[in-house]
DNA sequence: TTGACGACCATGAAATCCCATGTTATCCCA
DNA sequence: TGGGATAACATGGGATTTCATGGTCGTCAA
């Protein structure tokens, strides 16, 4: 499996640990690395970003073509790296999110995991659930956007 | 782990010990290298600048790229290494902070180290709350900084 | 002597490892 | 095609280790 899809809801224990879905699992491991990166949404949006070292090293590449000490660079660097986190799965499959990123996205016992392609989403599910409705209602007047031809020629994830 | 990631916030006790991130002083060690590096900031940011060997050394080759004598050169050796420290570890894997570089970043008690890639930041924790709040301000704005040229096929983990 | 600094030790909290359990999905065979 | 056996997975709890943090002692220099 190379890209992340679905939708999975999973309990947070006492300890804090979620279990990340297998499916989700398979996709970093097939990408060399037994666990997720998380950071925080660019935008305004309530969830956490999720990905794996693949996209990870894109955005590292993007920061990277910046002037080095520049403000603009130092503040989406906090964004980016400062406020991210490598979460190592445990045996069996969980890691811990980092109590900053759960307060962001308000979650507190449970958590939405949600595919998105090359990375994923992770929501309070109250919060995505209001969100999907959000999103089958504007959609239509977004169809438009997907009958321009695709620029990158990567079409790989299908 | 190759990179610094995240942010952690330290106590600096009465001798003026501070405990470097577990997972900072893995980058640096794997550089080969039992300590940090310390610099002051470039721009205005009341912060100290981070780094292992790595980092150290691509800075002296962008120096070394400047006219020899010139007084650029020479204003930017004095930041950069006139008032840089090299920080070993102590068993524990403390350091204790130069009172320059404290005073210009305006730190106490406390120490906020923050990830910022192959460097990191050592910010006084309110200071840095404030500036963590204009950066994820300005951020969306920036998106577009990142979008940009060349969306580099990545050989790798795929 | 005093004060700064390094090595060494003690402690509590948090993260990690390891094992157990119930439930769901998958497989296999009649 | 149905249904039992099996494997995969999410979840819970106890034991162990890591880590941050505080303190003491001794050394060296001003």
């Amino acid at each position: 499996m190379e890209s992340f899809r679905g939708r999975f809801t999973n309990k947070i224990d006492a300890k804090g640990r979620v279990s990340v879905p297998a499916k989700f699992r398979a996709v970093t491991v097939a990408q060399g690395f037994n666990g997720i990166i998380c950071f925080p949404p660019l935008n305004e949006g309530r969830f956490i970003e999720g990905c794996g070292p693949a996209f990870s090293s894109q955005i590292d590449q993007m920061l990277a073509r910046l002037d080095p000490f520049s403000p603009e660079r130092d503040m989406l660097a906090s964004v980016l790296l400062g406020e991210s986190a490598e979460l190592m799965f445990d045996a069996d499959g969980r890691v811990i999110l980092p109590e900053t990123l759960r307060e962001m996205a308000g979650i507190t016992d449970e958590a939405t995991f949600v595919g998105a392609g090359e990375r994923f989403q992770i929501w309070e599910p109250r919060a995505y659930e209001a969100f999907a409705v959000e999103a089958r209602k504007q959609v239509p007047g977004f169809r438009a956007m997907l009958k321009a031809p695709l620029p990158i020629p990567d079409g790989g994830g299908r």
